[in-house]
DNA sequence: CGCGCTGTTGAAACTTGTCAAAGTTTGTGG
DNA sequence: CCACAAACTTTGACAAGTTTCAACAGCGCG
């Protein structure tokens, strides 16, 4: 099993991690290839690694190399203006992909930071374009991948441009169901990773905002909310309010 | 010369806009490739598309087969919320690239409108797989070609997200500013091709706060402007304005 | 067990949106 | 080529939504 640190002899919990042995087939990068495509995809990911909640993964700035598929835990990813303004542009779970911003530049764009204790395989991007040459699945699906990324932060842009506080973040709630949901955990209970200025910032609020829009739909019983733990009481009401609004400040 | 329109004749014109003669090679997706290799994208981009002002290139919903490579002219992509609010998230210029939203699900996700007659070459997806996989240069600048779209997604993420109106403006403006100059225009002259509303949609505002940081421009010294044509007066000074100011409203 | 980080809530200020009116340009048809 | 209509732009006054500032409460980590 090929792995960077070559003299360190393999654990068997590293051979149990490897794609074909990996319970996130359908959310990864692995998704719709066959048993021997897969099995060419485990030489690829040649390295996994831990993080602590508030690691860091890469920075931006850095020298680009791999892209990273999450196998468990949570992140964030953030881009810094000059003036020390911060934008949060997305946040990753179980399946997705990190590090796609890199390969423009071959330098890092943005930082990856773990929200809790995380897990993820490096797969060295020279090599996947190289699989990805052999295995036209693989090449076909990465390159939906990245697109997928592309529609989803028109998506976010839709979100910060046109919809007002409350819109915000019923959205993003009814988003992060959504991905849970395709996780097999419950669509309507789950915790947040992230502070209510690490959602402010993604939905372009200031923290107090965000923490009214919670308290506004908790009084209107759309929710339940204690902290990070949120039950969505009413999901085709918060539906309803995310589309048929109107304006915005 | 390969053609979607097998019984045409082909006519000269067509000939000379292959990849091979196109005065767009450091721009767009032949940059990098050697004479060889150029000469095989020609046979993939199978067809010319002229627009008139107004006209689609694609809508959402659409199926997507082709991505599409700006020959002349200027493009917005926008999208829309089943009620009815609308979101412009790019605008496209000369060897700008057109449609890597539809792969991800085969289905165009955003409307693609001609601002100004224009052309393009229409390259179909299957096609620029296969040969990614024969030419490693261009498959790697394909995926950097994608990977820069989502490092510009996450630039106007940072702009709605944090910034006010006129630092949005201002970054709007040094932003085309910067992409004339790489297509040999001036960098402090030009012909807005949007509306006022247009740009207001892309920048998360309202056309009359657009209409009103142009004219603060203009009386701060900035800019001269006319209707559609800008003049920059003052790029520091727009840079400046665009780093240094707080918060947002 | 307390200190710091995170979250909640209130009141005032500020930015942008809304509505309205008038001016300007562009396009069309006679 | 002119005249008129439609589309676009500018500007003002007011309203609404979000931020800012501030105080306090709660949770969790050391």
């Amino acid at each position: 099993m090929p792995n960077r640190k070559i003299a360190t002899p393999i654990s068997l919990v590293e051979v149990k991690t490897a794609c074909s042995n990996c319970n996130l087939h359908e959310l990864c990068l692995p998704m719709g290839l066959s048993h021997d495509e897969v099995e060419k995809l485990d030489e690829l990911v040649s390295n996994r690694r831990r993080l602590k909640r508030g690691e860091h993964l890469y920075r931006a700035g850095e020298p680009f190399d791999s892209i990273f598929a999450v196998r468990s835990g949570f992140f964030k990813t953030d881009v810094l203006l000059e003036d020390g303004r911060e934008q949060v542009t997305g946040f990753q779970m179980t399946g997705e992909l990190l590090g796609l911003d890199g390969i423009s530049t071959e330098i890092h764009s943005c930082n990856a930071v773990a929200l809790e204790d995380s897990e993820v395989c490096a797969i060295p991007f020279s090599h996947l374009e190289g699989l990805s040459r052999e295995i036209h699945t693989l090449q076909h699906h990465f390159h939906k991948v990245m697109s997928r990324e592309i529609v989803r932060d028109h998506g976010v842009m839709m979100l910060l441009g046109t919809m007002r506080a409350e819109e915000r973040l019923a959205a993003f709630l009814l988003n992060l169901s959504q991905r849970f949901t395709a996780r097999g955990y419950s669509p309507a209970e789950f915790y947040l990773r992230m502070t209510r200025e690490e959602i402010g910032s993604y939905l372009g609020l200031k923290l107090e905002t965000v923490s009214r829009a919670f308290s506004r739909f908790q009084e209107e019983g759309l929710i339940a909310v204690q902290q990070k733990h949120v039950r969505i009481l009413n999901i085709p009401g918060l539906k309803q309010l995310m589309n048929h609004q109107q304006g915005r400040g």
